[in-house]
DNA sequence: ATGTTTCATTCACCTTTGCCAACG
DNA sequence: GCGTTGGCTTTGGTGAATGAAACA
């Protein structure tokens, strides 16, 4: 349990960017690497899946649908993501080799096996013969019934949480990279050599609003055009550059050149972008990320051909890839592409980038592959390997039938795109502030009206979603300066309210919104999102998030600052003024929110302010006037929005809403306390304050945390007790009841508590509990006047010194099905504290100079087993062995002198090793050795040397005899 | 057609204080 | 005879998350 604890705050613990950025890149690519090696190990078992799947006429019986587990997509997309080149040649050769179910392992039968292939009539096939093998499929392809989907396991979800994070890094990368190339001198002054003379007066205006940017945006839309794609390789600089000589780019472009444009009229712009990211959960990948390349098909957070990082080596290894070819999952990857004509088309339509441009590309050419199955599904044989629709939603199936009607009825949708964005500027019609919504809907029923009723199709996925655009601080907006949107691509200025709904109608989720100024980055998502409740489940946990940005907001609190005056009652005015607004904008008929206060829980905005000045920079004069920095008058602000969201209109948003409760979904640990205000009504429900719920629990678990029930409070719940209760005395009462079932668990809450009160040690006595311990949960569960001593062995200490002592347990520990306590140390009163740690400190000593003198003779023992038994073994090898070994003999009794000497000099704690030196030199030395049989050798001093590296120190005697001395 | 609720299912977490035979 | 060691039965209830069907 603490180990758990200790690795969520390892994972929270706040760092440098660049350390979290490495941490989590390197957790990334750890797993990866680990589960490359599982993968490899699975690898025969995937590729031969991939060759049944392949070869439907040796395969087991073959339906339509495939339900893969997600769990094996998974290893699938690893192996993809990790090895795409072994992958390629598995799914080539081995096809080629006759690779199927006949040639795979038993095991992988068996994992085939655990596959869930349906049944389905295949007709007797005659081996001799080749001819074609008509299967006849069940179902319709309409007719995916699921089959219960496993759910991810933690691993899966740690996995998607890792690229979830690095994904995040690597868009605020790219937003960072913008953000500088919008403060391209050069590119500043071209557009302002562009901008004709009567709008170069915007940047004069003392107070700009929001009005005096029309015409900006205006003039931008006229003169800048959004191209559906690049086909070009380029650094995003370049790119900018050429968009502005061409006057067309991507999104992404003719918003970072408008920025650059309100940049150079020294207005203070910071360019703003939706983090569409991979997602945070395991399964909801699929679709996220087939949305979200479907949306930068056209649109392009990564479609941009700007190379972020060096161009990968097309085998390296790709977390993000390997999580996209997840989502995809397409196992006509490299089977299938010639048969996909339909797509090539319009890939020829430089909508896809050249293999393996980058990362990026990879992620688009896996996407327009399976598109491009998908596309060719009805008409091409080849792509029926379109399995994983198992476990795509209906919409996503339905989608995808309505593109491939759209896609053969039309070029493409961003081509239309393209054509009616220059359809509209041939119209002169400037002032078109449809939605992109409006706009793809436009597009299909004016142009394409084979392709009927694909607009909602086309227009629920990402295709027009607004993924970029810019904020400019506007000093003349509401009474302190306010951030306002400005849209060029779909021409829209102080459209935040409108930001979800275009989202929403795109199926672009609003999870992150940053906006970027100076190299800096500031989350500003609570601007543009009315329904956090909805958003907050799919966002990285907070503290890791707000490690990452601190940072960066810095930096960008830099580039945008700028101080506001303002007074007491200017800040009341705003901040009503902004509730108002709120207010109205959600007002809901279902719903009937309490007037005033209550959207603010009782707080008044004052309150608020003052609450958030205590964390931010905001200094107080006497005169009650305030001068705060743009960048704390924005984080008041969108703190005030979180305290102020609206209540939600459905029940289940209350189940984990961070503001709001309502008692049904209340858990029965928990309990609403006090049970008011009511802040509103959901379906007749009474909703509360989420501070109001409160967490109850048992007075045991209270004890832990150093907390006791008052005295006389009485439980404010009670549970009936299921859980089995321990065995009674007679253990027949068990078997025939199958267990006693009764008792109640009694909760108190938290405002029943007092701080503990232990009995005080007293006369050197430990109060202890009835089983003769302290429980020692921390350092509040210690009776007073006691301290608790973690040191092994100390109760030895305590027990010769005849104190009086507890075993402190620490905790339990599940083993064999069952709880064990864990001890850790003793307890003791304080003033025995010194004695016993001095005893401890001479006992360990004395312990360890023990245990060294044993580990000494028993090295001793040993060195003279081993010697002994080499004596013994030569002079068997003497009598009984080669007559050449027979001049060893005299060494042998030599040896065993030494070896005398050896068990018994252990004063000078040295053992002796009696060794020859090379058996060359015994045999030379044999015949001088034989002639002094009788000598006694003499090491002397200069004669020996000492050898570092093994501390061996080799003692000679003048007849040539050596003996090696090592060290203890 | 879309969003919401209800219900069933699955998974992961929390639970929490021996016994007995063999051996030295 | 006594103390120590190590193996043994790997629980089962609960809530959260999820998906499908029903419903609005």
């Amino acid at each position: 349990m603490r180990t758990r604890a200790e690795s969520k705050r390892q994972k929270q613990s706040p760092g440098t960017l660049a350390d979290i950025s490495e941490e989590a890149v390197g957790r990334l690519l750890k797993r990866a690497n680990k589960r490359s090696c599982s993968g490899k190990k699975k690898h025969d078992n995937i590729s031969s899946r991939h060759d049944s799947i392949d070869t439907p006429e040796i395969g087991p019986n073959r339906n339509d649908k495939l339900d893969v587990d997600p769990r094996d997509k998974w290893n699938i997309s690893e192996v993809e993501g990790c090895n795409r080149d072994a992958l390629q040649k598995t799914a080539g050769e081995e096809r080629l080799d006759g690779g199927s179910i006949q040639n795979a392992s038993p095991e992988n039968v068996n994992e085939l096996n655990d596959l869930d292939w349906e049944d389905g009539s295949i007709p007797i096939l005659d081996s001799t013969t080749n001819l074609p093998v008509t299967i006849e499929i069940g179902e319709t392809p309409n007719s995916n019934r699921r089959k219960p989907a496993r759910r991810s396991s933690a691993e899966d979800k740690e996995l998607a949480e890792l690229v979830h994070k690095v994904h995040l890094l690597c868009l605020l990368a790219r937003g960072r990279l913008i953000d500088s190339a919008c403060d391209d001198p050069l590119i500043q002054a071209s557009l302002l050599s562009l901008l004709p003379k009567h709008l170069l007066n915007a940047s004069k205006v003392t107070q700009l609003t929001a009005t005096a940017l029309y015409p900006l945006v205006h003039w931008f839309q006229n003169n800048f055009h959004v191209r559906s794609s690049t086909s070009a390789e380029r650094s995003f600089r370049l790119g900018l550059a050429f968009a502005l000589e061409t006057r067309e780019g991507t999104p992404e472009e003719i918003v970072a050149l408008s920025v650059a444009l309100f940049r150079a009229l020294n207005l203070t712009t910071r360019f703003l972008s939706i983090l569409d990211v991979a997602s945070l959960k395991p399964d909801a990948g699929e679709y996220e990320i087939f949305s979200q390349d479907a949306s930068r098909l056209s649109k392009g957070i990564f479609k941009s051909s700007t190379l972020m990082v060096a161009r990968p080596n097309k085998a390296s290894v790709s977390p993000v890839k390997s999580f996209s070819s997840n989502a995809i999952d397409n196992i006509c990857e490299t089977s299938q592409r010639g048969s996909c004509k339909s797509w090539d088309s319009y890939s020829a339509c430089d909508i896809t980038q050249s293999e393996g441009s980058s990362v990026a590309g990879d992620l688009d050419n896996k996407m327009s592959d399976s598109l491009a199955c998908e596309a060719g599904h009805d008409t091409s044989e080849g792509c029926l390997t379109k399995k994983v629709q198992g476990t795509k939603r209906k919409g996503d199936l339905e989608f995808e039938r309505q593109l491939e009607i759209a896609l053969s009825a039309t070029a493409s949708v961003t081509l239309e795109n393209k054509i009616q964005s220059n359809a509209s500027d041939l119209d002169g019609n400037s002032m078109d502030f449809s939605s992109p919504l409006k706009r793809v809907k436009r597009i299909v029923s004016e142009e394409s009206p084979s392709s009927q009723g694909i607009s909602t199709a086309v227009g629920s996925r990402k295709v027009g979603s607004p993924l970029y655009w810019a904020e400019v601080y506007c000093s003349g907006e509401n009474l302190t300066g306010k951030w306002v949107h400005v849209d060029v691509v779909n021409a829209v200025v102080d459209g935040e309210q409108k930001v979800e709904a275009m989202a929403a109608a795109c199926k672009t989720s609003l999870r992150y919104v940053v906006a970027f100024a100076g190299r800096g980055a500031k989350d500003v998502t609570r601007r543009y999102c009315m329904k956090w409740y909805r958003i907050a489940s799919r966002r990285v946990n907070s503290i890791w998030w707000d490690a990452v940005l601190a940072p960066l907001k810095e930096l960008e609190a830099g580039a945008t600052g700028g101080m506001v005056h303002m007074d007491k009652q200017q800040i009341e005015s705003s901040t009503e003024h902004e509730k108002a607004k709120t207010s109205r904008e959600l007002g809901n008929p279902n719903q009937d929110v309490v007037p005033g206060d209550a959207i603010l829980h009782g707080k008044s905005t004052l309150e608020v302010v003052k609450e958030y000045g205590k964390k931010i920079d905001i200094e107080s004069s006497v005169n009650n006037s305030f001068v705060a920095t743009r960048s704390s008058l924005e984080d008041m602000e969108l703190e005030t929005r979180a305290l102020t969201e609206p209540l939600p209109t459905n029940q289940q948003a209350y189940r984990n809403h961070q503001l709001y409760a309502i008692e049904r979904w209340l858990t029965k640990y928990q309990l609403l306390y006090p049970k008011a205000p009511v802040l509103g009504f959901c379906s007749g429900h009474p909703v509360y304050p989420r501070s109001c719920v409160q967490t109850l629990k048992t007075k045991e678990r209270w004890l832990r945390e150093g907390l006791q029930v008052k005295a006389h409070e009485l439980p404010v719940k009670e549970l009936k007790r299921s859980v089995r209760l321990p065995r009674v005395s007679d253990p027949e009462d068990d078997e025939c009841g199958g267990g006693n079932y009764e008792g109640t668990i009694q909760l108190y809450g938290k405002w029943q508590l007092e701080a503990l009160h232990l009995p005080r040690a007293v006369n050197g006595i430990v109060p202890k509990n009835e089983r003769g311990q302290v429980e020692v949960w921390s350092q509040k569960c210690l009776p007073p006047g006691t301290v608790h001593l973690r040191l092994p062995r100390v109760f030895y200490v305590a027990k010769r010194l005849e104190i009086d002592y507890a075993p402190a347990m620490v905790g339990f520990e599940f083993r064999n099905g069952r709880s064990h306590p864990i001890f850790d140390g003793i307890v003791v009163c304080a003033e025995f504290k010194d004695a016993i740690l001095e005893a401890y400190v001479e006992e360990e000593e004395r312990r360890e100079a023990e245990e060294k003198k044993r580990n000494e003779m028993q090295a001793i023992s040993r060195w003279y087993q081993l010697l002994c038994s080499i004596i013994t073994r030569q002079r068997l090898n003497n009598r009984y062995g080669d007559s050449s070994l027979a001049q060893t003999s005299t060494d042998i009794q030599r040896n065993s002198r030494l070896c005398a000497q050896a068990g018994g000099c252990d004063g000078d704690r040295q053992s002796l090793v009696c060794q020859q030196e090379g058996t060359h030199r015994a045999k030379l030395d044999a015949s001088s050795a034989a002639l002094s049989e009788d000598h006694e050798h003499v090491f002397l001093t200069e004669n020996q040397s000492f050898d570092d590296d093994s501390l061996v120190l080799i003692k000679r005697c003048h007849c040539g005899f050596s003996v090696q001395v090592e060290e203890l």
